[in-house]
DNA sequence: GGTTGAATGAGAACAGTTCTCATTCTATGT
DNA sequence: ACATAGAATGAGAACTGTTCTCATTCAACC
């Protein structure tokens, strides 16, 4: 079930990213990648050893922590069971999630420019007023998806 | 230690939202809603117990599924460990949650007038782009709280 | 190719959450 | 008020997603 092949650059952008933090690029690390950059939304553990049967759920999950650790994978909680895993957005593209109350799928979603610069706006007011300091922000639409609506 | 009491405005309400769900206004179901009332921000289940130690684990998990599927508390979901709880918007007020990446700690933070219409015509744009329907939005800013900073 | 130590994998262990069931209490009818 | 029915309770067992263990394998460097 090994099929999928990483685009040549995020390879090596990877590759550099574990070797400067001593880690090591193995194939299961690289297939896990690949699994994840394959599909387009973010993958529960369960999609992920189904899609690459020679990975190991331990495996599985010690590297899905030490690439979240690097910043490669991000993990997107959601009310459900499953915790969601996928490529972090400075490989792929800032975006948010569609969150189906229903069938608990997740999907991805783009927004608009108007839209992050009023929460870049909204981050740097209440770094004013309480001292929080904004490093990233979440916005998810929950709802209906269209399966399910 | 069950110390706080309800404001009768809210206490009437959520026996009302109960008695419409067929469910009862016990003891322990008040207690839970005054802890939640009095904290300012989500709890976790350990904090909840913690604050009324007449509380047992399991009553705290099963009312807080009966209070959340009848719209009087909300969960909130977090990368941490733990999940945490508290009053809906509709008894309370729309807000959003300042998390913190460090220590974990979750605060609540209201947004601006324009951040909030921003998102509303988001949604709207998103429905008609992909047939998601909207029911909340989840606007999380995650960094480091003024105390970890 | 040889060497070193990190990565692996199968299953055990762990922890947050849910379930069980005998007992208690709420809500309603008398 | 009192009785009654059945929902809520609580202590602990059970469950399940995740983490840990440790003997074996493999990636990186000589």
């Amino acid at each position: 079930m090994r099929t999928t092949s990483l685009a040549p650059d995020l390879r090596e952008d990877i590759a550099q990213r574990l070797r400067g933090a001593a880690q090591r690029f193995t194939r299961n690390r690289e297939a896990l990648i690949g699994v994840l950059a394959a599909a387009r939304r973010p993958l529960t553990i369960h999609e992920i050893v189904a899609s690459d049967n020679s990975l190991a759920t331990s495996t599985v999950y010690r590297n899905l922590t030490v690439l979240e650790e690097i910043g490669v994978v991000h993990r997107v909680v959601t009310s459900g069971d499953f915790a969601h895993y996928e490529l972090a957005e400075d490989l792929t593209e800032h975006h948010h999630h569609l969150v189906c109350s229903n069938c608990g799928a997740v999907d991805d979603v783009k927004a608009s420019a108007k839209l992050e610069q009023c929460v870049r706006d909204a981050a740097r007011d209440i770094a004013r007023r309480t001292g929080f300091h904004t490093e990233r922000h979440l916005l998810d639409l929950i709802g209906r998806c269209s399966r399910c609506a």
